[in-house]
DNA sequence: CCCTTTCTTGAACATCTGTTTTAAAATATC
DNA sequence: GATATTTTAAAACAGATGTTCAAGAAAGGG
């Protein structure tokens, strides 16, 4: 009973996060999501409560969707090392000359200074370290991992260097250093063959 | 000829740099650097022009006073890659339970996908890069730098995991873990006298 | 001492913000 | 097909925002 929604949530929350991505969540204002999501103010209101509440579904999307779905198509499992590589890769070679940057790393510098600073961010944060961890222990137990290396503390490394990597990304900073700087870690990272 | 000025500069853009660094250019009202300034709205203008004047003021005087001075304390040239390495432990023992940030990476998130990205950004991030190349240079010409490691590449690598460090510290990340992965990353760089 | 110049003050302004409200349109159930 | 219920649409609202304005205050030069 009564008029089903006539949008498509996930453009909706597709369009609200790329906007969120690149305004930030204070620049992006109520008339800018309207743009970015095709619905008016009277149907964001309703169906989400508020601009924070468009904010959380847009995350959560963000986290569930984009991020997730990044790492399934340059990371998988079977990937292993390289695979990892090229997700960080990945991010040094957004289209266009903008740069978007990450929701979770402009969120987290955005909101940081807040008391409740949002779960996604700590979400999304996770779920970026822990797919590091499981693949570092997956290498290190093929043999692929240099030898004393843990999985958790290099993790926590790949993951504070993967947040840098996005900030300079979003300075306009040189990509083919970027780039240089990936491959060299992962070289690295390896177990090392030559010696 | 006329009335001067009647209150410190280095005060008020001490005072307007820490607001910014908290809340964000954004997020930092007008009405908000009063307070943090001491000044009142109409001296504020008359002094800087508009918020994007004091803004820039405050973000010349950051780099100028705040991180030269940080280096110096922590990283001067005598003080070899342990000095580096104190600098960046010294981002992860800030004061009290709040987060302030760093004003270079909380702009070049904030403002980075605005059209003219402020040149202050990119002066910083030299800045940091600089000092860090010509410690590692130095290191190297010491012997005190692992064989095969170049100072420029590495410049870019700590760089990074600088900008990530400050993204999680923000982020309100475990700060022993963040300690850890410092001193790890230092270990690397230090020649092996144990082989 | 006067008077020009500059700084200070605090109110005023227009615009933009997030949000609410009102009325119309559309569909599912009976 | 009537009714109930929800979505849509657009205007309206209160508050915050950056900025400007006009009047008073403080110093230095004549």
């Amino acid at each position: 009973m009564g008029r089903p929604p006539a949008f498509d949530e996930d453009e909706v929350l597709t369009g609200a996060m790329h906007a969120f991505r690149r305004k930030g969540y204070r620049g992006a204002s109520v008339r800018d999501l309207e743009q970015a999501t095709g619905l008016k103010m009277g149907s964001i209101y309703n169906s989400f409560g508020d601009k924070a509440g468009l904010f959380d579904a847009a995350f959560a999307h963000y986290n569930a969707s984009f991020v997730r779905g990044r790492i399934d198509r340059f990371a998988p499992p079977s990937a292993g090392l390289a695979g990892l590589r090229a997700l960080f890769l990945s991010v040094t070679e957004e289209p266009g000359g903008e740069s978007y940057g990450c929701l979770i790393t402009n969120s987290a510098v955005e909101l940081g200074g807040a008391e409740p600073a949002p779960a996604w961010v700590a979400d999304g944060l996770r779920l970026l370290s822990d797919t590091f961890a499981e693949r570092l222990a997956a290498a290190q137990a093929r043999g692929e991992l240099r030898a004393g290396l843990h999985p958790a503390g290099t993790a926590a490394k790949l993951l504070a260097l993967y947040q840098g990597i996005l900030v300079l990304v979003r300075a306009g900073h040189d990509k083919a250093v970027l780039r240089h700087l990936v491959i060299d870690e992962f070289a690295n990272l390896e177990a090392r063959h030559d010696r």
